[in-house]
DNA sequence: AAGTGGTCTAGACCACTAC
DNA sequence: TAGTGGTCTAGACCACTTA
């Protein structure tokens, strides 16, 4: 399978980077780029820039294109740079596997919320599924979840203890590739520190939110509970 | 003043967008915009990139660049869409005055984490201010913020009481306009709690990271520690 | 003055979607 | 098959930084 050229000179670039091969912090000129991978200078700015958005390294006019020491020092586990916005693909840990378990499954009419959330009307029902996530046997998040029947009309046990992103993606070629997502903290519940093995004083890192199918079609909300020690969420923000 | 063009084309369709010209939340096709324009199909890619990366519009292969309802609906939706990234500006809330405790303010030398976080040379000294935010008289941040003097020489009491971005526009023109930030959950400390006002059980949000001037460089390292009913960070995630 | 990233052009061909 | 966005090229010139 050819690979695209910007995206080769992206994997390229970040092992390079991660292998601290550039100690100067800065990589070479876009020009020498070109060069090297024998290539146009514009397919040299796509990759770069894209790395840019995600916040790898930032370019100065003028002067040359460093890389983020931010991004180096965190491994955080949940990142979005996966080919899909699923949990499953984004919590890998260090080899860990990611388990799920789950705690409830059936179909609810919507509340008010999700009908405004997910544009539904009262009629069209959703699956509610709630799931723990372990690594290895580990929990480190409960997930609940709001899918509109209307989307996927045979969901099953088997389909929700993998990934449904997954499942979608291969079995109706829906991409989920888009999201409106909310994080704060709040102190845990009793139900949160039973599940999550948390103390009295620990408190759950919350991570919620819509997501949406490529085609803008709102398909899932989804309150993740994680333990606070498992949700780092690296963002960079850029205005104008 | 003459603006870019991809300037121009954003904002031409952003108008076109909230007035509602596009009634069908289609956009004409790339190459009859460059018509229409006048411009290359390249620097009207530009613009629907930029505006795809914004969450305004999505670009589905194939089928054509589509409106996303939601960002006509709710606007608000965008975190840090004012003039700057500056905490003062964004953390505005119901009218409430923002007020500024300034609990700490020296110069030090540079740790090795922020050396390489701002690249500093370890004679680099650093304003080190630590500051407590208040919405009238309720506290519900205490921020810790390093900033190199080379790049400011003439902090004072007076302009850390209030907004250090605003006052670097002003009288430097130096424009904070990116920022790569970790949101995080940590039990609280008994410092925190005494200063958020926060029970034993609750915890503190914690938004970390750092800021950029327009042209890369690093400005600033700042650790925030919210009261956890304070930070609630909203964001729009797409890939590929 | 030299070097860097930014903008813009004109055009070719590819990959996917809809009909 | 026609139409859409995606990738890629080769090159020109501009804006900014550094020395």
């Amino acid at each position: 399978m050819a690979e695209l050229v910007y995206k080769q000179i992206m994997n390229d670039l970040k092992k390079k980077i991660f292998a601290g091969q550039f100690a100067d912090m800065r990589l070479p000129d876009e020009r020498t780029l070109s060069e090297t991978y024998q290539v146009s200078r514009s397919s040299v700015k796509h990759a770069l820039t894209k790395m840019a958005n995600d916040g790898i390294i930032f370019k100065k006019r003028g002067s040359g294109t460093f890389i983020n020491p931010l991004y180096i020092k965190n491994e955080s586990i949940f990142n979005y740079e996966g080919s899909n916005l699923g949990v499953t693909d984004n919590f890998q840990m260090h080899g860990k596997k990611p388990k799920v378990k789950v705690l409830n499954f059936e179909v609810i009419p919507p509340t008010e919320e999700l009908q405004r959330d997910l544009f539904l009307q009262p009629h069209d029902f959703v699956y509610k599924i709630i799931r723990l996530r372990l690594f290895d046997d580990v929990p480190f998040m409960i997930e609940t979840g709001y899918i509109p029947i209307k989307i996927v009309q045979n969901l099953n046990h088997t389909i929700i203890e993998g990934s449904i992103f997954n499942y979608l993606e291969k079995a109706h070629n829906l991409a989920v590739t888009k999201s409106f997502l909310s994080i704060y903290a709040e102190p845990s519940t009793g139900n949160d520190r039973e599940l999550l093995q948390l103390n009295e004083n620990e408190p759950v890192g919350i991570m919620e939110g819509i997501f949406f199918l490529d085609n803008g079609t709102p398909f899932e909300f989804s309150h993740m509970r994680f333990h606070y020690q498992y949700l780092k969420f690296n963002t960079f923000v850029s205005v104008q």
